[in-house]
DNA sequence: GTGAAAGCGCTAACAC
DNA sequence: GTGTTAGCGCTTTCAC
């Protein structure tokens, strides 16, 4: 691979003039830079990224930290990551926790500041220490989809009202007539799922009907997760007419669930999710969900990321603050087919 | 963030003595070993992987090339193929190339060499001139899973034995009795999915049965393609009693669009793919497919891209051969429900 | 406008 | 054993 110098040597110029020529940074001879151009053609020269970022006191990465990429729903929004990301020149790099803090801990110290820019905390399990250390050390940290806009992180975030989005689904079922409903939980990671949660106790609360706790139960955020703990839930309580799921995989484990049961859904049991994957709508039936503005929140992270990279100065005011958040749009229900009416009175 | 000379400074030694004690180089006294190590576990010290890449001549990552990270079957490979990775301590950049051969080149050509010491070829759409492009200008390129050992694309490759899995696919539809066998076929990008089809024709053959052309239709790599591919089959032919599909996505589709025409599945319409994502036995009913060994394929390319890394002097028989390719186990047969026999005599 | 020189953080000969 | 030196490929400041 040709080098800037030998496209300087090639061009009869220095070195420091390609890369001027390249970056466009003005003050160049229109015939120099011809010739410069013509080089660089000739040679079929690239700039080299690694010695790019070294040199200009950057890494040339931005990492995201997912704790399994095989987990449906983070491709969705890791495609979208990276389209934007692209667009300011990064690449983005992979990395799967595994839901190990440990893990995650380790991926961090070696990357953060020495190969990625930026990292992009998506649901990992990761020590909220570890990411303060590695904000406090200079690489900006911003973490995807935070769940409570009331309870701050200390971190910047993009938010996403998931309490609104439990709200939604709780009421959804409520209106259909729903009184007794079963809840799945997801494992609580970060504590994450307290508030989608909390939202549906809010919407329970407001109709006036009691939580009964033992119709509560957490599960893996896994669809073999949401099947297991449909069993358990209508065992314990075999007159639930309804299911809430914090998430879309429990949720399209409890539809497999309840036609194994020899349950129909949604006329003998109606299930509600929350996200809105592409697999909701391609279950049988496509599945009830609160839909979460995934792709806008990727960007937001990214921009937010980006800022924070690019205008140092407001880590001043960051300093202060200590954090920015920056809303996503609010989430909504999609009705599908897995929900209706109580017939049970 | 610390560097090495204030690391050595600290342990009033020299950077060079302090990257040796780091890579257990050797000839280091025990004494200023310690002081070393507790200078940088005092400044807290990591290497820079950039500037240690740079250094070396080396460039710190992996690219994996994708056509979209949201298509099902790509995360379980690139779960793979991180794992893999991280063992040689390699970080990897998921390459997003849309199918779009110009975006993939763009791609290529920036990190190839510059950033990515590597590059992993996922089915993405990529015109073989930039691969060749990018292996002669001395980035190692491997081909994760090439469909047609029988024709060998100059290229180190991990080949899977797809015709077989085709022909099994097909083996399994015939012994059950089925003869009027649709069959859809993915989109040809790279004409990737002929090598199913031959298999599947060969069974079909072998048996002495007629392939019915009209009865295979061409279709999008998705489950909506599946869907609509299957309407369109059974529209011109309503006395098909099975499908065959090049990938499991399209397969899935299939069923779903087999409940919503009011056949049931497996008894009204067997359905067979190729893959076995996570997803198959998902579904319901859960489908009926060849598996294909992923991981160990991840395993593999990840291990063909570092001997070539790490040996070049095998470049130079390389330079003979051309290529290298390594075998995965093969396909094999996964009996689900999405297959019966076939009723109709 | 263009070149010379220093430096990003690290590694690798080689000398002492 | 340890230090010195040069250099990876690039950017950037500052002379000229």
């Amino acid at each position: 691979m040709p080098t800037l110098n030998e496209v300087a040597r090639r061009a009869g110029v220095t070195a420091a003039t390609v890369s001027n020529v390249l970056r466009n940074r003005g003050r160049v001879g229109e015939e120099t830079r011809q010739r410069v151009l013509e080089a660089v053609a000739a040679l079929d020269y690239r700039p080299h990224l690694t010695a790019r970022a070294l040199a200009e006191g950057r890494a040339p990465t931005l990492a995201l930290m997912v704790s399994s990429i095989a987990n449906p729903f983070y491709p969705e929004f890791a495609l979208a990551v990276e389209r934007a990301a692209r667009e300011s020149g990064h690449f983005v790099i992979i990395c799967n926790t595994n839901e190990d803090p440990l893990a995650g801990r380790a991926i961090l110290q070696q990357i953060a500041g020495t190969l990625s820019e930026g990292v992009l905390v998506m649901n990992a399990n990761l020590d909220f220490d570890d990411l303060h250390t590695t904000q406090a050390n200079g690489t900006p940290v911003v973490l995807c989809m935070w769940e409570r806009p009331d309870d701050p992180p200390g971190l910047p975030c993009v938010a996403v009202d998931f309490r609104l989005a439990g709200k939604l689904a709780g009421q959804h079922l409520i209106e259909l007539g729903h009184t007794r409903i079963g809840a799945i939980v997801g494992s609580k990671s970060m504590g994450i799922h307290a508030s989608r949660y909390d939202g549906f106790a809010d919407a329970m609360r407001e109709a006036g009907l009691d939580i009964v706790t033992t119709n509560t139960i957490h599960a893996p955020d896994t669809v073999q997760g949401g099947y297991a703990a449909t069993f358990e839930l209508l065992a314990r309580d075999a007159g639930i007419t309804a299911i809430f799921a914090t998430n879309d995989l429990p949720a399209l484990g409890a539809i497999d669930a309840a036609a194994d049961m020899g349950r129909s859904v949604p006329h003998d049991l109606s299930i509600v999710g929350i996200t809105d994957i592409l697999l909701a709508q391609q279950w049988r039936p496509p599945l009830t969900t609160v839909a979460v503005p995934t792709v806008e929140a990727a960007g937001l992270a990214v921009a937010l990321l980006r800022e924070m990279i690019e205008e140092p100065q407001r880590a001043a005011d960051r300093s202060n603050r200590r954090w920015r958040l920056l809303a996503a749009s609010e989430p909504h229900l999609v009705v599908r087919g897995s929900t209706a009416c109580c017939l049970r009175r």
